[in-house]
RNA sequence: GGGCAGAUAGCUCAGGUGGUCCAGAGCGCUUGCCUUACAAGCAAGAGGUCGGGAGUUCGACUCUCCCUCUGCCCA
């Protein structure tokens, strides 16, 4: 395309737009379900509407990329589906703070027109983040983007809303839900945080009704005493037996409470005795449904006393804590106090303490439909990685509550029920209907509830609706429905495994009968280096987008995936003053590293040719033969990491392969091999190597593929609408593995490695070539080593001569053992000797050690007797070797110490 | 309070089914090099009683139990 480009650093940010806008215009990412090929979808966790992109979403993202264009390079018609969520609470928020800025709130405004600026809101701002994902490259199929408020999705979400209902499964009830006053909304269980506060235990004094004392009874919410209906002990409670039964008199009020006991109560915590207040406490109104009791409420929606409190009325829950408080004290109804710190659940959205309130809901009856997505999880039809989150799974499925699905806000999917003058409701899909269901005259005027669904109805519907399943309210068969579902994997966090993970596991088995999903990966938490969560509010979130522009989407990707082993957080270290994140040098030197590589074999390329076959296997050399069956392993354990979902693994695998064997070996090796090789070998080599390169690019794409896409381009003649992105993956022929030529070459590779030891010890300039002597003991090493003589030269460097066991070798030389094999580095005369003698005597140290080691082993009997045949066996050869090595180093020591001590003598 | 995950070199992490190279990588550090692609690089090196304790075993970083610490989820 344009080799002149070829420049000696890697430069992405022109080549990533370059090649994302080339791929969408030639619509490479649209899957076709009538293609025929088998399928393979995903889809895409909807970002929030208000979200931008952070760390969590690239590490996410990538790994959904990675999965699809790997398979897309398999021939499977691949299927991304990408799309937004509405996020309810998160964006009413958002456009509410909006107006605030203009001194407006949203009752001024009014459901109608503040429904029309949260739409303006959504052109404006909504799928932000989307178009920030572009920059990473990601290959799905716009034109399925769908958002949960889009006209299909809320169809769909309509008639599933009117079928539960029908089914009897969505009713609404009274029920003690966590309420926010700040946000006038019920929030779910899911929106609750906890947080340890330290507030004060009271003791207060309940009078008995018939005189002769009090009960003692322990509260943390003084301010609800108007609601209190009863006091609650345990039933096996010795101290309060004799009062069960008998009534007791609120205080600061005029009514008389029964003293019931109850299993729930816990003896232990505070006096023992409870009060208990079924409208504002979850616990006491279960215990107030047991027992028959009234229920009552003291607080307003806006968290302020009501009329039951009498003067307290109208005071803030807060407020009104501290005055009853000291009412109580005056009246010395109040026997004593204590700091107690317990969990308080927290609105996630607005801040403020929850506030358990009676109100009417509207619930989904979780039981029913629990069970069977327990199953398919249990029955492995559905399969978690990593596995472990099967249990946290099975034991929330287990203990499964009924899901509060009403929300007192105005954007979302609006509750299609309709309520009567007369007070009769149901659900229907628009007024008239409503009207005919109950049997109404059409003049007789409607209410529609006015709450909006939980934002996870419409998600949790995501994998049919995002195949336009009830697209129109009536076609249940799609081709997408058809072809793509089940899909085959789900990338998502695991914080919300419970809100959407089962969610989509239930709905899907329930209104398809089939599973959403065949596997599920749980990602990694993406943590600052104090192994704190990133979030904006710390300042240790960075914006991808400048990450990205620096370092180059490939070098984030490929850093992301190469950090993140399946199920362990991921730790990276940021600079909180830069925002930048020194870790990403890891992907982009790789980026770097392998784009020299490709620019080394395009220079060779340019200077000797290129073939336009291969050299011929007869004449490969061994280096050659090796490269290419490392190669064929690294393409095998590639698959498999990939299949067991081991990205990390995956992407460490092609890092070592490409940098360790490929580069600093076969590379290096070739540069000498050109050289010694015929014009027309030569040529045929360059193809060789290229097509191994190939074969690495074709590996090394799903992770990072616009490099890849970009060298595949300038490496070879490429038409235009030719795309690595949509070529076949990697192959590699069975004939390529030779155990044999890794065992030699590994050789090779020790003996050189063992040479430039020595050569370091001399620190010698570059230029400089020692003589090297090899002393041999078998005929295959003489053989091998003598027909590589030409590497050893030019890798280590130095001079090399193969000697046979009993050639002499000069005296004053630096030695090595490679497996039983002595290398002798001859040094210039001004070497001090003493410096190798004591590096002798520690190595002697050493191998005496290992050696004594072995044969204590060799000396238990029990070893002896116990141990496997093959693990014995294997002791007895490394006392052996041991041994010979230490024979060889004796020796040399004896002769360098006679040699020192002569030169001292000279001296 | 219940459940889960983790603790290995200064930092971040690899080390299925116990013996295999006196425990590996990257970064950082030390030394020498701008050596026919890459200083975002090359070569060599230092650095760890594998959280503590007990047990199982001929043998434990690897299995079991207890303890300590860290993090997450749920109530």
């Amino acid at each position: 395309m344009q080799q002149e480009g070829f420049s000696s650093a890697y430069t992405p940010g022109e080549i990533e737009r370059r090649w994302y806008e080339a791929w969408l215009r030639h619509d490479l990412f649209r899957a076709n379900p009538d293609s025929g090929r088998p399928p393979y979808s995903i889809l895409m966790p909807p970002p929030n509407v208000t979200g931008v992109l952070h760390f969590g979403h690239v590490l996410n993202i990538t790994l959904q990329d990675i999965y699809i264009r790997w398979h897309r390079m398999q021939g499977y018609e691949v299927c991304w589906f990408p799309g937004i969520d509405h996020a309810g609470i998160a964006t009413q928020v958002k456009v509410e703070q909006e107006l605030a800025a203009e001194g407006v709130t949203r009752h001024q405004l009014g459901r109608e027109r503040f429904l029309e600026r949260v739409w303006q809101w959504k052109e404006r701002y909504g799928g932000i983040i989307l178009e920030q994902m572009r920059a990473l490259g990601i290959s799905c199929d716009w034109s399925r983007t769908l958002f949960t408020m889009d006209e299909s999705a809320s169809t769909a979400v309509r008639e599933v809303f009117i079928r539960l209902y029908d089914e009897g499964l969505i009713y609404r009830g009274k029920r003690i839900i966590n309420w926010s006053p700040r946000l006038q909304s019920a929030l779910s269980d899911e929106e609750v945080v906890y947080r340890p506060v330290t507030e004060e235990l009271l003791v207060l004094r309940y009078a008995l009704e018939e005189g002769g004392g009090f009960v003692p009874v322990a509260t943390v919410r003084p301010e609800t005493i108007f609601a209190d209906v009863a006091v609650a002990v345990h039933p096996d409670d010795e101290r309060y037996r004799s009062v069960v039964g008998k009534r007791v008199r609120v205080p600061l009020t005029e009514r008389f409470v029964p003293v019931i006991a109850d299993e729930a109560v816990d003896p232990a915590f505070g006096t023992g005795a409870l009060k208990i207040t079924p409208g504002h406490d979850a616990v006491d109104f279960e215990i107030g449904q047991r027992h028959g009791l009234p229920l009552l409420v003291c607080l307003t929606p806006e968290g302020r006393l009501n009329e039951l409190a009498g003067p307290f009325a109208g005071l803030e829950r807060f407020e009104a804590r501290r005055r009853v408080t000291e009412r109580l004290q005056e009246l010395g109804l109040l026997e004593r106090r204590e700091p107690y710190t317990h969990n308080v659940g927290f609105s996630e959205r607005s801040g403020e303490p929850v506030e358990p309130y009676v109100s009417n809901q509207w619930f989904v009856r979780m039981k029913p439909l629990a069970e069977p997505a327990l199953q398919v999880v249990l029955e492995g039809k559905i399969r978690f990685h990593p596995e472990h989150w099967v249990r946290t799974y099975e034991h929330w499925m287990r203990n499964i509550r009924d899901w509060c699905i009403s929300r007192q806000i105005w954007w979302g999917h609006r509750i299609p029920v309709y309520y009567a003058p007369d007070g009769r409701y149901t659900a229907a899909r628009s007024p008239e209907e409503a009207r005919q269901r109950l049997g109404l005259d059409p003049e007789v005027p409607l209410e529609q509830d006015p709450d909006v669904l939980d934002t996870w109805f419409s998600s949790w519907l995501w994998p049919l609706t995002t195949m336009r399943w009830l697209a129109d309210g009536v076609t249940e068969e799609t081709p997408d429905l058809r072809v793509f579902l089940p899909t085959d994997l789900l990338v998502t966090a695991p914080e919300i495994i419970f809100f959407w993970v089962a969610r989509m596991i239930m709905a899907t088995l329930k209104f398809r009968g089939t599973i959403p999903f065949r596997d599920v990966y749980f990602t990694s938490v993406i943590r600052d280096g104090y192994g704190r969560k990133l979030s904006k509010s710390l300042g240790n979130s960075p914006d991808p987008l400048p990450i990205i522009a620096k370092y180059g989407a490939d070098a984030v990707r490929f850093t992301m995936i190469y950090l993140s082993p399946l199920g362990q957080d991921v730790r990276m270290t940021i600079d909180e003053r830069t925002q930048d994140i020194p870790s990403m040098e890891i992907g982009r030197n790789f980026a770097n590293k392998l784009w020299n590589a490709g620019r080394f074999l395009w220079l060779k390329s340019q200077q000797y040719g290129v073939s336009s076959k291969p050299i011929a296997d007869e004449a490969l050399t061994l280096p050659e033969r090796w490269i290419r069956s490392r190669f064929a392993a690294a393409l095998r354990a590639t698959e498999a990491e990939l299949r067991h979902y081991h990205v990390n693994d995956y992407a460490r695998l092609l890092y070592n392969f490409v940098w360790n064997d490929f580069c600093d070996w076969y590379l290096e090796a070739l540069k000498v091999l050109l050289q010694r090789s015929t014009a027309e070998e030569a040529a045929g080599r360059c193809r060789f190597a290229l097509e191994l390169y190939e074969g690495i690019l074709r590996l090394l794409h799903p992770v990072m593929p616009f490099i890849t896409e970009e060298l595949w381009h300038l490496l070879w003649e490429r038409r235009e609408e030719e795309f690595l992105c949509v070529a076949a993956a990697a192959t590699a022929a069975e004939a390529w593995h030779s155990a044999e030529d890794e065992e030699n070459f590994s050789l090779l590779q020790a003996f050189i490695g063992e040479a430039r030891r020595l050569r370091s010890l001399l620190g010698l300039p570059p230029q400089e070539c020692p003589q090297l002597f090899i002393r041999a003991v078998t005929s295959e090493i003489i053989q091998l080593l003598g027909s590589h003589r030409w590497l050893l030269e030019a890798l280590v460097p130095c001079h090399a001569t193969v000697l046979d066991a009993h050639s002499p070798v000069p005296p004053r030389a630096l030695t090595g053992v490679v497996r039983g094999t002595e290398i002798f580095l001859v040094p210039s005369s001004d070497y001090d000797l003493t410096t190798e003698l004591e590096r002798l005597q520690r190595e002697i140290a050493r191998l005496q050690r290992l050696l004594e080691e072995t044969q204590a082993k060799l000396q238990n009997p029990a070893f002896l007797q116990r141990a496997p045949s093959a693990v014995v066996e294997r002791e007895r050869e490394k006392e052996q070797s041991f041994q010979q090595s230490l024979a060889k180093l004796h020796e040399r020591l004896a002769t360098l110490q006679l040699l020192s001590s002569s030169e001292d003598s000279h001296a």
